[in-house]
DNA sequence: TGTACATCAGTGAACGCGCGTTCACTGATGTAC
DNA sequence: TGTACATCAGTGAACGCGCGTTCACTGATGTAC
């Protein structure tokens, strides 16, 4: 049985209460949504408790300051990616290969749509260095790439995929994809490329890559 | 014949002498140095000022704010993307395919290791909806894009490559792949790849995925 | 059911630093004769 | 070859805003009896 998740305390680490909760809660809403208007760069504390229609100093009651609230943010979404995963544990055999791919492609890009301006905000500060940021990123993809990389492990054994191929390597190569893609599939439409068209093909390279089969 | 390079100014629209040509170089040059220390958010025009041993007062005699240094530098970057389109042209017959691959993985890699942090910010803020990234970074990627789609449309054609890949698709996969690798290679050792298994798994779903063969 | 008190939650207002930004000036370099 | 003047390049010093941050306080909610 999991552990009751601790309970949420504020700066001075007393408990809170559910009026509290939900400010910090709007709090957390409203920055993620800011995200979505602003540069990073340009995320104050000020507009995020303006946002919710409070003063900084509540803000400063919930989190030390705007990283912590997106760190916060970022581990809420980086919590969605279990369902992936499973997805890659079912079997990928004759049909039912393709169409596991199709879904896991959308998935992914769905959790992105959703989590656009978090996750990259996360990837940003997992890729500076930021060790907190790192962690959330390896918890949610790490799961994933090493799914990934048993099934090609597998069809590796059986010899439908190359030596040369790297489970590991393939399967972050996979996650890439997913993440890039996922990350700016809109401004594909440039290239004349389409939603559909998007995750048909990258389903089709998934599931040659995992299984070694067309 | 390409035009002659229009002379670089100041703020004032004021011609450049080489000694200030050297002066806004260092600040560039400062500046790339910077961004791989600290982030983005807490990168600073004082700073870029004091790194060169000037004063901020000369900094903004040669650029508006941080983001425009920051584009220069994208600009630059961007530039040696070429080499890479001209060896995406190249025959992928026979042997010749998987070590072309390997030199464009490779190339995509080294490029990366170069500018990093640059890089990084640029696809930040093209993500981030900022049009002039977005130009710069599209000015970079699309011709890779383009040479990459072209032959696998041709792979396509003779049969090779099933009807379901969308060549552009597919060929915005692999820059995914080449851009996302590139761009947190080192972390890949956590799983215990090294950099070479990274290229060589890389370059081989690059070529299946250009000429259809494995 | 009402009153007193304890705790919880939120905030007005201020402080002060850091940073962006500018201006009037100085010093360096180039050029004419 | 030396001097005077023009232009180029750099900067000291200041200004002021915006923002992060805190503190002492008020108001809201809960609880005991």
């Amino acid at each position: 049985m999991a552990p009751p998740r601790s309970p949420l305390v504020d700066q001075s680490g007393r408990v809170l209460g559910p009026r509290a909760r939900g400010t910090r809660l709007r709090l957390l809403d409203a920055t993620a949504e800011l995200l979505e208007k602003v540069k990073v760069r340009d995320l104050r504390v000020v507009d995020i408790a303006r946002a919710v229609e409070t003063s900084p100093a509540t803000f400063y009651q919930y989190f030390k300051d705007v990283e912590e609230v997106v760190l916060r943010l970022a581990e809420q979404a980086s919590d969605e990616m279990p369902a992936v995963v499973e997805e890659i544990e079912g079997s990928w055999r004759d049909a039912q290969g393709l169409a596991r791919a199709r879904r896991i492609v959308d998935a992914f890009i769905r959790h992105w749509d959703r989590h656009q301006a978090v996750l990259r905000v996360r990837n940003l500060a997992s890729d500076e260095g930021d060790r907190r940021f790192r962690a959330v990123r390896r918890k949610a993809l790490s799961p994933v790439i090493e799914a990934l990389a048993r099934q090609i492990e597998a069809a590796r054994e059986a010899g439908r995929v190359r030596g040369e191929i790297h489970p590991h390597a393939a399967a972050a190569a996979m996650a890439a994809i997913l993440e890039r893609l996922a990350a700016y599939h809109q401004e594909l439409g440039a290239f004349g490329v389409t939603r559909d068209q998007l995750v048909e093909t990258s389903a089709h390279i998934l599931h040659r890559t995992v299984t070694g089969r067309d």
